[in-house]
RNA sequence: GGCUGGAUGGCAGAGUGGUCAUGUAGCGGACUGCAACUCCGCGUACGCCGGUUCGAUUCCGACUCCAGCCUCCA
């Protein structure tokens, strides 16, 4: 089956065709950095990284590119409020967001170039669409892009430009010719943060910035753009506009946005400030099952976060590591290495699994065959049969979503919050007695070697208080935490 | 108001013109000193009204409700 993705510009699933043979040219909007990240931008990173891990897994050559947005009305305002230079604030959330991406297990893009890297770009951009009349210069030292001389505005986001006219929310600004023209420039005062410019000192506008860059890096048409949900409208209709001005040629051939994530059946949004960031999620949550939770919807669906769902989660992908606990990593002595794509080709469920992700891309049902798999191999394991091609296949899908990859007795010994991140090892978390979990163990086994079992239970509740859970299976005794 | 997309079992969430989603929670049983893991079994799901069809949750139309965007936001 050939690749289909649901491509918004025509609101259907459609084959994929690649410009050039085997090549995948892609771009995705990356943050703006001025705060955190959010779980929402937690969404964008990891369904894009799912998905090109998965194009790189069948053989595309794909060229990932994901910008930083680092100069912006929001960064100015955040720096002066912290009375801090703007490139100290954006350097520091640069440094956060990475480490964010790192714990969710986000590979870095081909590419991450920033805005303020590329002033000249955007400025020869701005130079051509102001020479082709689609641009101009007001009176207040702004260049703003001229809406009406563009006839297809408004053919992503399905808006008619002349209701858009209409519509109570455009900006009326004085210096516009048209209401609904927007920034390419912005001019700033001497001796405030800007570039120097044909048109004066200042900044770039937030969408020519994409433009610029992605045309840089990917030409001036190329495969997939990607974003949030909110970016359809403005964003990304702007910037058709920009590029197919500036280049003459079709901009890009596949639109791609990830759903929403809404927040215990709300809408999730900055000025409502029910967002949470990442790293306050990881207070709570390991960081694979949020990276699970956030690939057990469709990429496009809405996603709701909260305690019950991502209790749900984790116990999903409890039941994969339990699958494959004891069978692979380095605490068995069966080592067995995933199986790579090629050798995978002929597994049943293995086809399925492409078959799903070459549907648009659908993890859910990728997870779902995960889940029967590790059924499967349970099933197996506990009727004496072999079982160790279905683990192979088993970690080896899941390394094509970044999922399923620690060793096991890591995953499930992973001490969550405390501002750790890390496996725990085996010492006792808020635990008075300094002792550690295996010292406790081995009292419990003497107590039960003596059939003290009230000694026993009473070690086995004082380690379950401590979210510990004893595993007696033949003469080991394991643990791992709830 | 305009533009999109939805409505599936307690919950989450795929999918399909006609015998099964799957997971999770729950219940019963096996296993276990007690547990955990695991296994086996159970529960009459497809918003509402029409239409097409031998047959519709799945196709078509109306209706109701919900969400996202139209304003900073991924």
């Amino acid at each position: 089956m050939a690749l289909q993705i649901y491509n918004t510009l025509h609101r259907r699933k459609e084959p994929f065709r690649p410009i050039e043979p085997g090549k995948i040219r892609m771009y995705v909007c990356g943050i703006t950095v001025y705060d955190y990240c959010h779980i929402g931008h937690a969404r964008v990173m990891v369904c894009f990284d799912a998905i090109v891990r998965y194009l790189r897994s069948q053989g595309w050559d794909v060229t990932y590119v994901r910008n930083i947005t680092d100069i912006d009305d929001k960064i100015l305002n955040r720096a002066s409020e912290n009375g801090e230079p703007f490139d100290a604030l954006t350097a520091r959330m640069i440094d956060a967001m990475h480490a964010d991406e790192r714990a969710l297990g986000v590979l870095p893009p081909d590419i991450e170039p920033r805005a303020t890297g590329h002033i000249d770009d955007i400025l020869d951009m701005i130079g051509t669409l102001v020479d082709g009349h689609y641009a101009y210069a007001a009176d207040n030292g702004d260049v703003y892009y001229r809406v009406r001389r563009f006839p297809d505005y408004g053919k992503l986001s399905g808006k008619n430009p002349d209701e858009l006219l209409a519509g109570a929310r455009v900006d009326p600004d004085a210096a516009k010719e048209d209401p609904r023209d927007f920034a390419l420039w912005k001019s700033a005062a001497l001796g405030t943060v800007g570039w120097p410019s044909p048109w004066g000192w200042g900044r770039p506008g937030w969408h020519i910035e994409c433009s610029a860059m992605s045309t840089c890096h990917l030409g001036a048409t190329f495969d997939i753009h990607g974003g949030g949900p909110d970016l359809p409208f403005p964003h990304h209709e702007n910037e058709i506009a920009q590029s197919e001005a500036a280049t003459g040629k079709p901009y890009v051939h596949c639109w791609m946005h990830a759903g929403p994530v809404r927040v215990d059946d709300e809408k999730m949004s900055k000025s409502l400030g029910n967002f949470f960031t990442i790293r306050e999620v990881l207070e709570k949550y390991n960081p694979e099952v949020v990276r699970f939770f956030l690939l057990s919807s469709h990429y496009r669906s809405p996603i709701n976060y909260s305690e019950a769902n991502l209790r749900e989660a984790k116990a999903g992908l409890d039941g994969l590591y339990f699958a494959i606990r004891g069978k692979i990593g380095r605490d068995t002595s069966v080592a067995i290495a995933p199986f790579a794509v090629e050798e995978m080709r002929g597994n049943a469920y293995f086809q399925r699994f492409v078959q799903a992700m070459e549907d648009d891309f659908n993890t859910r049902e990728a997870i779902t065959l995960m889940q029967e798999l590790a059924g499967s191999i349970n099933h197996c394991a506990r009727a004496g049969e072999d079982w160790s091609q279905q683990v192979r296949v088993l970690v080896g899908i899941g390394a094509t979503l970044g999922i399923l990859q620690q060793d096991p007795e890591d995953y499930f010994k992973t001490c969550v919050g405390q501002g750790g991140l890390t496996a725990g090892g085996s010492a006792l978390v808020g635990f008075e007695s300094g002792l550690t979990v295996d010292q406790l163990i081995t009292e419990r086994n003497q107590a039960r070697a003596n059939r003290n079992f009230a000694s026993a239970d009473a070690i086995r509740d004082q380690l379950k208080a401590a979210g510990i859970v004893l595993e007696d299976s033949g003469k080991e005794t394991r643990w791992r935490r709830e």
